[in-house]
DNA sequence: TATGAATGAGCCTTCATTCAT
DNA sequence: GATGAATGAAGGCTCATTCAT
């Protein structure tokens, strides 16, 4: 049924293909650096049908983060979303996901490239904001608002939710950056980032 | 005083207008896609005259860096190194450090540079781990150590100082990404944080 | 017949096209001198389009000049071949041969490029010597080795069959550089130089 | 008394240090690829003084090639003019002093540098054949005009002394092209040249 | 006179994009 | 649709020449 042709994929394969091999390449080199050439020999394509599929290297660029960052959407929502988690386990549930469905994963090279070329495309940090960053900072809020029992700083996070993201941002740049020199046990320090954050509770000092 | 001569700077001057020059374009515009040209012109000097200072475009880009993160060093460096200083006092200290020293000044330039490209760097990332990152995770191990009243969560901070620069680099890259769709009172964030950290007094609970 | 669509060389012709441009280009200013902007233009092509068919400008010129030098090989070989060609006139031939298939045709240029340009491009000299300039020297000795009848001083032109080019060469460098003030009578030069080798018995005297 | 300071080379002294290290460079790089910069550092001078003696490089490049010829003139004009000399002796003499004073020395570098960039140096290949080529011409034909007793071809020679002068230039170009894959006996291929040539009696033998 | 830092035009090479097949 | 050869604008780097000292 589909391969309708052997040796030729479908359109929606090809352009899966395509994103894939984007993302490898930008990650390598970055979005200046990274040789479309690359892309369509990685992708097992023609330089031209890239041009078949984006317009330009640019909205290459974009669809590909796009359709990384899609899929974790659902992902992410849900986690704020069963009011019947308590608080202090839809975080836990949080570093979970992020340990086990970004690192290692395209979606952490997908942060860094974020990060690194997010300033230079304002389009892209404008979709990421609206579509991912946005929709985290308001799960937390929505589940420090249910945070009844002290078990964690809740004015504080509520105010300032990306203090519980920070740990993460730095486990992918620290692993980006520093790994051959110093690794970083992610896990364990995830582990700490929760306990600090459990310890703190919220009604003690101001 | 010396040589007052118009239209010509002195040598150190024009190294440092080249520096200056370089840390701005190669920040607008990354390294790659930077342009010599630009450099040039920023710093009023011809483009030939770039190369009787640096021998081509990466060692600028790297010396420039380096020039930046110099000056730091000596700054970072006491921080750990006053044994008077009571321990929640250093931590404090550090904060207010990055408040005033790296927001809004040519370093926070640096460390999204050093993030960005870093990893096509690799010197380059080791000079910084070498350098700064490695002091730093020391300065805060140093403190950590001298904790003795359970001000905050020593164990896990000794283990993971990279606890405490994760919102500091938080707030670097949400300054160069999301500040235009929701600003981030870095100050108000670092407050937040002191406080969890040193509600999260290590040996009570978990 | 293949293709007769205009506008559009076959590939082949592209790539004979470019090295007959760069022939005219490196033979008027030097391999330094010239420019690839040049050697694209007469090429009808575009300044990239070298590049798919060299990789870079020292390439190109070493391939230039071999592609015009390997159809000479052919006809350098067969004319100490043929036994039974006299050596006498084995030797006529090659001054013909060099009146006829040198003397103004693309391979007098090769040579003058050789000249110029082989102190600075030892694959090129060494390329030159192991397929052109030692088989020479080689077909002269095995025509003097057939030499019995004292038509010529053998044993003094086997030992330096440079002799026998050395004229030729000299005919070429004058061509190239005083015709103007003094034009050289070519043919003329080359039937002297044939008289007086063929005048130089070898067994008279010493 | 000269040197009225120490360390700092009389005018003439600069200026023949700057030619003598003109000569070496541009020996090793032809025209167009030498670098002015090296020719100042060779001759110990700034860069900068080169312009006080020279206008410009190719002002610099022909006054040093002539500054080499000038000398030779005497040497070479007087061969032919001892009117006593037996001509077979002359041209003895004439190989003689190529051997001794062209081979290995200056000289040699400055026959391959007109034979190279010559042809692109139209005032140049002028000066040389009004003052070292003509001159090397009429002496050959003045010594073959006293020849009378048929000890060589002078009606050959008397046409073309190019021929005599041929194999000198091979020498010359071979030393410079081939000389590390086969090495040449000049002394002794110019001893079977002077053979060739005074074996081939003019008139008697066809 | 001598210096050498500064200049800027020029050239090789790359690569996103186009287009004939 | 798919290909990949062709295009040409752009940029890093060099180096002859100038000029303030």
């Amino acid at each position: 049924m589909r391969r309708p042709r052997a040796g030729r994929a479908a359109p929606e394969e090809r352009q899966e293909h395509i994103l894939k091999a984007a993302l490898e390449v930008f990650s390598e080199h970055g979005f200046a650096a990274a040789r479309l050439d690359d892309v369509a020999r990685r992708a097992g394509v023609a330089k031209g049908t890239l041009y078949l599929y984006f317009p330009d290297k640019e909205t290459l660029f974009e669809r590909m983060l796009q359709s990384v960052a899609a899929p974790a959407l659902a992902l992410l929502a849900h986690l704020a979303q069963d009011e019947n988690v308590p608080p202090a386990a839809a975080l836990s549930a949080l570093l979970a996901f992020f340990e086990k469905e970004v690192l290692g994963t395209p979606r952490e090279k997908v942060i860094r490239l974020i990060v690194s070329e997010g300033p230079r495309f304002p389009r892209l940090a404008k979709f990421y904001y609206d579509e991912v960053v946005s929709k985290g900072i308001a799960a937390i809020r929505s589940i420090a608002a249910r945070e009844k029992q002290g078990a964690f700083d809740a004015e504080a996070l509520s105010q300032f939710p990306q203090l519980i993201f920070a740990p993460l941002l730095m486990s992918v740049i620290w692993r980006s950056l520093f790994s051959q020199f110093e690794p970083l046990d992610v896990p364990a320090l995830l582990a700490a980032h929760r306990t600090i954050l459990l310890k703190s509770k919220g009604e003690h000092e101001s």
